[in-house]
DNA sequence: TTCTTAAAGGAGAATTATTATCTTTGCCTA
DNA sequence: TAGGCAAAGATAATAATTCTCCTTTAAGAA
């Protein structure tokens, strides 16, 4: 897992650092898509003295490089979310929770639908529902 | 337009200023989505002494009572729209420019699909689409 | 292994969107 | 005209993120 990271890391002339792998393995490990002051709190348990300003250098670099992906929600901290191959999201508004959903009879028929019609003005690259409601059970250990 | 916002206000109990309105009318004349920071330089023009404050109070006021909705992209300011059914939406992250789409063929496939395939632990309220890509053609005189 | 150096990390100040606090205004009703 | 109240205004406070500046480190070369 954290092989791979390094790898492309390296394949992106990028340095391999304890830090960057920290928090690559921090945002797997808290799978429900932490802030960056998730991840600070996570990693510092096992290194206390990792700055601040890092992290937030590190989730830049990351997202730069298509390492990780930031995740919008409708409050206005950011979130991060390791999974990089296209997926949708469910989300509850009341608790702010966000669970990966990934359905490929969903994107085949989306994607036929769009073969078909084009729309106007616009080149399609991705499509990602955000699908709003409510989780009936709790979340488990590791989600924050 | 700006009449059927007063009733709707009224409806709601809530008192019918000049500020709401002015508030209101930019976030219809700027139909790119503004920021609360384009809402305030456009509305200054006409009426110059408006509260920074003012402008946010009023636009949460507004959010709340389900007369225009919060917008995210991935940069990490808050943009604004005003329009309240459902619809999806178009976005380039190059230039950060949303605009509305609406298809309803497209959701008829959607809630199709969701009726008959239910998400396990997860109840739906509503689907929107996020359209990544580029547009083709550039902008109009209003958007911003 | 040591050297070199550009890249990355650390500490804390600065920035900036947003929120909170407190005062003032304007409107309705008595 | 006075009282009550919602909303506006001014400004301070907050908090997430970014910047600055300096130090340390990873990784390739010698």
């Amino acid at each position: 897992m954290t092989d791979i990271f390094r790898t492309r890391l390296q394949e992106k002339q990028l340095k391999v650092t304890p830090q960057r792998v920290a928090i690559y393995e921090a945002i797997c490990k808290l799978n429900n898509h932490p802030t960056a002051e998730n991840i600070i709190d996570y990693i510092r348990k096992n290194h206390p003295n990792i700055s601040v300003a890092t992290v937030y250098k590190v989730l830049d670099c990351l997202t730069e490089n298509n390492l990780i992906k930031k995740v919008k929600t409708e409050r206005d901290i950011m979130r991060y979310d390791a999974m990089m191959h296209s997926h949708h999201h469910l989300y509850c508004s009341d608790t702010d929770r966000i669970e990966d959903y990934e359905d490929e009879n969903l994107d085949k028929l989306i994607t036929n639908y769009f073969r078909k019609k084009k729309i106007k003005n616009f080149n399609i690259k991705e499509i990602k529902l955000q699908i709003s409601g409510k989780f009936k059970s709790k979340k488990n250990k590791f989600e924050i």
